[in-house]
DNA sequence: CGTGAAACCTCCGCGGA
DNA sequence: TCCGCGGAGGTTTCACG
């Protein structure tokens, strides 16, 4: 882990609200000069804290309306490894992760119908190394930050 | 919905992929001139589309390594409203949702340890519209989209 | 939508603490 | 090592056609 220290971390928060923000205008409320910025905020992407920068669009003005999570069983002997990359396939799929608990992983999945993620989830059933799966449906959503 | 044309799509394509990228590359890159760009990405704000730019941040750098998904059980007559304030207090929760299914929420949650993560489930818990909790800690992380 | 111009930003090399 | 400065070249922004 990098150690960063208070300006970094200032520069950060800034950079996380507004993604587009010259690095005068950072410097202007960190208290340095852009060149400084810059390559600090070169340095944390050389370093790996900043991962890359992007627009952040609401999926639902895109038309994918349908949100849901999916808990998976595996068979006996099917590694994290192969459980992810099932998921990993299917365009729908926002994340995947192994879990601990009863079920082996769980998928979140965006999804443009009710229809559309029911095919995902018929699709993702069908694998071999998938036994049972579990869906909940989101019906509404609260906080969603970075 | 706002209807957007293939021009709209592919600028927010490469907006979501490189936060950063210029006007003057974006329009080299759909065969628009960088002021058509810019109004189109105007637009696309306005409407609510594009909701803003941001860095992207590796959590693990800054020393969030523990990642858990929690099922809330609700007592009756507890609005979802209520169920999703009860998770936005804490600056560890990362989404929470209302859901179909057996549980009333789930709630995700970025700690910075073990310890660090029990304390916020314990916090939530301890809220007197929250019946029950089932938690799930990420054991390791496959996809991670948009 | 494109063009053009002014203001602004990025990027990099240099010198100082 | 980290800073600020300065300047060349690219970018943003806007009125205009």
């Amino acid at each position: 882990m990098t150690t960063l220290d208070g300006l970094d971390e200032r520069i950060l928060a800034i950079l996380r609200d507004d993604g587009r923000a010259s690095f005068a205008v950072v410097g202007e409320r960190v208290g340095l000069s852009a060149s400084a910025v810059k390559r600090r905020v070169d340095r944390l992407r050389e370093a790996g804290v900043i991962t890359g920068f992007a627009a952040l669009v609401d999926p639902e003005a895109l038309g994918w309306t349908t949100e849901a999570y999916v808990e998976l069983w595996c068979a006996p002997s099917t590694t994290p490894a192969q459980v992810l990359a099932v998921a990993a396939r299917h365009p729908q799929v926002v994340s995947a992760a192994t879990i601990s608990g009863e079920a082996d992983a769980l998928v979140h999945v965006r999804a443009t119908s009710v229809h559309d993620f029911e095919r995902v989830l018929e699709r993702i059933g069908a694998d071999p190394s998938v036994v049972r799966t579990k869906s909940a449906i989101v019906l509404s959503r609260g906080v969603q930050r970075s």
